[in-house]
DNA sequence: ATCCCGAGGG
DNA sequence: CCCTCTGGAT
């Protein structure tokens, strides 16, 4: 995709998703941190509904290794996943005491040598709580990279490149945000909403007029 | 490439 | 019933 169009793109969005609306605002660094590593593989509803009584009970690493494994467990054992979870985040939590004085890095190497964190989780940390500009690429950024032709790439890395190389200077820092959104309530997985959908004239998807006259307001 | 492993949508 | 959901570690 042309440059000049990827902007058309951004700005689009930027009118559609105008505010932040973080669901559930965090009170510290290692809050999101808990919150992201808890969030592979299940829904946000899911995540932001057992946070909400986990946080409760243990809002920071000191409380989260008293709380322990199976007390964490009690909170998270809705999602998916929950056993290998509640695993790491014990034992990031109990890493962060011993290696760096109970705070969250603002570094990336550090950030990826953490229990249960990768590449993507370490990229929300350094975008929402540390402002730098990077992109995380999960599975909706990744369609909505690939579908709309704003950063295509075979790999979620790839993806990432890609967007890091496109994306104008004054949307880098909202990118992963605005990308995010979109993929969740608009370009979604299954059944796009091409109907309403704020960058139909930017995006490059072959496939968009398909589901543009499904989705339409008034259409089925 | 495979495991982890539950809820909700279609 | 099958698939997807803001993945990461082995």
């Amino acid at each position: 995709m042309d440059p000049q169009n990827i902007h058309r793109c951004f700005a689009a969005l930027r009118v559609a998703i105008p505010e932040p609306k973080t669901e559930l605002n965090y009170d510290s660094p290692f809050q999101l941190l808990v919150a992201v590593v808890l969030s592979a593989q299940s829904t946000d509803k899911a995540v932001n509904a057992c946070t909400r009584t986990l946080f409760a009970a243990a809002p920071t690493p000191e409380a989260m290794v008293i709380l322990g494994e199976d007390g964490i467990k009690a909170h998270i054992h809705r999602l998916g996943l929950f056993n290998a979870k509640a695993r790491h985040v014990h034992a990031l939590s109990r890493q962060l005491l011993a290696l760096h004085d109970g705070e969250v890095p603002a570094d990336r190497k550090a950030l990826e040598a953490l229990p249960g964190v990768g590449r993507k989780t370490a990229n929300v940390v350094l975008n929402t709580e540390f402002g730098q500009p990077t992109i995380a690429v999960d599975t909706h950024i990744f369609r909505v990279g690939n579908r709309t032709g704003i950063a295509p790439g075979k790999t979620p890395l790839a993806v990432e490149q890609a967007l890091l190389a496109a994306v104008p200077a004054e949307y880098r820092q909202d990118a992963h945000h605005l990308l995010i959104l979109h993929g969740r309530y608009t370009c979604t997985a299954r059944r796009p909403h091409c109907g309403h959908c704020p960058i139909f004239p930017c995006c490059e998807w072959p496939d968009k007029h398909r589901w543009a006259a499904e989705s339409s307001p008034g259409g089925a």
